[in-house]
DNA sequence: TCTGGGGTCCTAGGACCC
DNA sequence: TCTGGGGTCCTAGGACCC
């Protein structure tokens, strides 16, 4: 029997969370501005409506949120990921088989009979989701991913679905299919829109019914996948989504200007401890390391500069201190004075596990001094992990940081800062040091009365 | 004044090997 | 006249996703 898919997506992620902890917003206009406050990242229905486009830039905002008393937020990931971890673990319990996709959404393979109409079921998940986490969800049903993945989008702009929109029966998926623009299916973007429109293809159901060996000729191997996704094979394979990632990057734009190299590799280096702690945090060591740097694009009077150093490590490692190293010395490299900086960012690459960690031949640090330098990190992440990140860090990383973004607009950490936890019964006081709750924390468990 | 961050996959082309 | 062929690995860049 071919599998059913669902893709459940949460409606308007952020703004969703954002608005759980503050009922007053309901029904009212939301948006999340991106780091450092740059541009929007998610909006609420009721901004969407009013006219706010995704990615704008916010400071183009201004009249449209004094017009409709729009709420603006900093983007608070740490927030959303510890609700998006809710909502993963009751999603579990309706299937064997889930592939967590993003923050936001997820692929269930479910567990229905020959026969059996699977919308009854999706209707279950979403309201359960609703009921255990407060958070709304969408629906897709289809035989491969990239079908599911339509039918959610249909179920989020058709209220009278009620949220599950199903592509399986056939005489759905033709109609549906005529009438949505090639855009809109998963993996083509506007350039391959493009490509497309040139050969005449300008509808998902065009795409389906075109020659795959003249689509692989426009689109390669992946426009192929994506016929056969449409004609119902599946054939697009999500790999482990718990697998290590392969590449780690930490990338932001300053708050401020920066023009001088010590305050440039201030921020480089608190860049990488930034990637080393998330390569501790996966158990991979890394072998070799980019930093880049950039002037503003956006201020194309001034004058543009951008570089990168790559470096190899002499032998793979996950040692703040190594890597901090290596990275100041190859910002010195690439810096030339005269020029605004605006962004830096840190790749670190050549991903191996930590049980793989190479022997080093010409032997730089004894295996001693691996074991120290492990120990060291293990201290250092789990005294960042009680009380606070950058309780402990390499000094290079500046105390002060007067290049960090900005985050005029943050809401409270509710569910994983207890200072900030959003209710507080009587006779009962926060904690006045600052303590990051454990990751593994679940908030639903906790009593609201 | 003000324009995000973090990933993946695929392909082409160069370097290098025998 | 006439200058191989086949393979791997690496990197940069393009395209996509959320």
């Amino acid at each position: 029997m071919p599998p059913v898919f669902a893709l459940v997506d949460c409606n308007n992620f952020y703004a969703s969370c954002e608005r759980l902890f503050n009922p007053r917003l309901i029904g009212q206009p939301i948006i999340v501005l991106s780091n450092n406050d740059g541009c929007v990242i998610a909006r609420s229905n009721e901004a969407k409506a009013a006219g706010i486009a995704m990615g704008q830039p916010f400071h183009e905002c201004a009249g449209l949120i004094h017009r409709h008393q729009i709420a603006v937020f900093s983007a608070n990931f740490g927030l959303y990921g510890d609700l998006s971890h809710r909502v993963m673990q009751t999603l579990e319990r309706f299937t064997s088989a889930m592939e967590v996709y993003s923050i936001d959404e997820a692929f269930l393979t479910l567990p229905v009979q020959p026969g059996e109409d699977p919308a009854p079921l999706a209707h279950r998940i979403r309201q359960t989701i609703r009921r255990e986490t407060g958070l709304p969800v969408s629906v897709g049903i289809g035989p491969t991913r990239v079908l599911a993945k339509l039918a959610n989008e249909i179920a989020k702009h058709t209220p009278a679905l009620n949220g599950v929109s199903n592509l399986i029966p056939l005489s759905n998926r033709n109609d549906c299919l005529a009438r949505t623009p090639v855009e809109e299916v998963w993996g083509i973007g506007s350039r391959l829109t493009r490509r497309l429109a040139a050969i005449g293809i300008h509808t998902a159901a065009d795409l389906r019914d075109a020659d795959p060996s003249r689509i692989q000729t426009v689109l390669t191997v992946q426009g192929t996948r994506i016929v056969h996704e449409l004609r119902g094979r599946a054939c697009i394979h999500l790999e482990d989504l718990a697998a290590p990632r392969k590449t780690l990057t930490c990338s932001r734009s300053f708050g401020r200007p920066v023009t001088g190299l010590d305050e440039l590799r201030e921020a480089v280096v608190a860049y990488v401890s930034r990637a080393a702690e998330k390569l501790r945090a996966q158990h991979s060591l890394a072998e070799a390391l980019q930093i880049y740097i950039r002037t503003n694009p956006f201020r194309p009077t001034d004058p543009q500069y951008s570089a990168t150093a790559t470096l190899r490590l002499p032998v793979p490692s996950d040692h703040t201190p190594t890597l901090a190293a290596v990275a100041g010395r190859a910002v010195a490299t690439i810096y030339r004075s005269g020029y605004v900086y605006h962004k830096a960012s840190v790749l670190l690459f050549g991903l191996c596990a930590r049980e793989h960690r190479p022997l080093d031949l010409f032997a730089s640090a004894s295996a001693t001094d691996v074991i120290r330098q492990t120990r060291l990190m293990t201290a250092l992440d789990s005294l960042n992990a009680t009380f606070g990140r950058h309780t402990v860090q390499v000094a290079s990383a500046g105390l002060e940081k007067p290049w960090k973004m900005r985050q005029n607009h943050r809401s409270p950490s509710f569910t994983t800062r207890w200072t900030e936890l959003p209710v507080v019964s009587a006779g009962c006081e926060r904690p006045k040091k600052k303590m990051e709750m454990p990751c593994t924390s679940v908030w639903p468990r906790v009593s609201h009365s």
